[in-house]
DNA sequence: CCTGGATATAGATATATTGCTATGTTATAA
DNA sequence: TTATAACATAGCAATATATCTATATCCAGG
């Protein structure tokens, strides 16, 4: 009964198209490639590695967030963020081995 | 040697951010949908399958060909739209199959 | 309570995107 | 040619995004 292309249901489409457009941005493309190599990482750590501002990946972080992309979990002063749609990290591992 | 979670160079996230928000909108999703489980079609098709303007559905179609997402071919009087990146399809495989 | 490190948010500006209407172009057929 | 169907493009107004600077909040330690 599954088709092999099948057809998404308009509210599909609508959340599928917000996904891969929020992760389609190269600061929160890294910041996705990032914590699907390493893990959840604190803001700190991520803003280090990518050689951003702060400000910058803090508004990038809760974009995401809010889409539901990832996911936050504050331990002390430091908040811990991960991947938490496991769509996204299926779109990176495609596009990883779709590189020709 | 080759890294189960690898890292993007620099130049390769930002083909791949491009890509990825240049189909993270609902009428470009749709389109890439109905290319992708009906094969090539041309203008027309598309924007009546879609029920929008002739002008928005070239624009999109356009927007994806410059980008590398669409390729297209004249035969006399229409012209034919396909899928020409194949991560686009297989980020559409992924989304299909996700659904939870 | 006060401080400092870690995050979040506000406000402003610049730029990009979207969809619309109208018009231009191309190719075929009569 | 001229008419017409199929596409493409231009120009515009509305809206959304991105980035920067500054400031605010939150929390652990002293």
């Amino acid at each position: 009964m599954t088709l092999e292309r099948q057809k998404l249901a308009a509210e599909a489409i609508e959340t599928a198209a917000t996904m891969l457009k929020c992760i389609g941005h190269p600061v929160r493309l890294q910041i996705i490639e990032l914590l699907d190599r390493e893990g959840e990482q604190n803001v700190t750590a991520i803003y280090e590695a990518l050689r951003i501002e702060q400000a910058v990946a803090s508004q990038h972080l809760n974009l995401m967030r809010d889409k539901g992309i990832l996911a936050s979990r504050r331990d002390g002063v430091n908040v811990y963020y991960r991947i938490d749609d496991p769509r996204v990290t299926r779109v990176i591992d495609c596009i990883h081995h779709c590189e020709l």
